[in-house]
DNA sequence: GGTTGATACCTAGAGATACTAGGGGTAGGG
DNA sequence: CCCTACCCCTAGTATCTCTAGGTATCAACC
């Protein structure tokens, strides 16, 4: 998967992850790798940027853990990271039925 | 909607209005407008550069023409074109459905 | 005849974001 | 002892879209 297709929504991607259970850094990672069946597979280097500036922008909370000997940074989702995910999740529906409608791709049945 | 959501699918909307008939740049901004309801309003100063990109790599060919009194510059598809909006919309399909899996979207019936 | 809006094109610079390419360290297996 | 997996981080680069300007023609209006 290009990385331009990806821009712009892996917020969304991360934020999703989160929601299901508060993840470290490395375990998200894996998770968009496994969920997608291997065709999102993140460098580190832009997972943790970005995880920087969700928690920044007050989406994400973050607390250091030992695991094993391990340093751990948990993220879980806070109360305005969930209204950001349902808001981004409608905004991509709708940007993903626009494009479908514009280039003729796949139909994506209108239910909301 | 936001510009960021937008980002690396300029280039398929680009191509898939243009494919279905030459346009100058200005219409082209139209279509998008229309065929988006309003969806999609994009400077020109975003697309115009983007055409240009698309014809520095082969995408798009142009000509310049003159239509009551003003210069217009028409695009049309070029073969490599065509074969790059099919990969395009292949791309932009299996994006939206690991989207989807991912993030809960609305579903997208997998029939390719 | 001057202004305004629509048409039509262009570019320079700014802003945002994902990548590459490095860095750090712990633990376990061969 | 080295290599892999685990786990985090940052600096600099590349790319793309936007903002904010510029140019020019034409029609409508006052």
């Amino acid at each position: 998967m290009r990385a331009e297709v990806l821009r712009g929504h892996l917020d969304l991607l991360l934020l999703a992850i989160v929601q299901d259970g508060p993840q470290h850094g490395y375990a998200i990672i894996e998770a968009l790798r496994e969920r997608s069946e291997g065709a999102i597979d993140l460098p580190d280097g832009t997972v943790y940027p970005a995880l920087h500036r969700l928690e920044q922008a007050g989406l994400l909370a973050s607390e250091r853990s030992q695991f094993d000997g391990r340093t751990r940074r948990t993220y879980s989702i806070t109360s305005g990271g969930k209204t950001a995910v349902a808001a981004k999740r409608q905004e991509f529906s709708a940007f993903a039925r626009v494009v479908q409608s514009i280039a003729g791709t796949q139909p994506w049945p209108i239910t909301n």
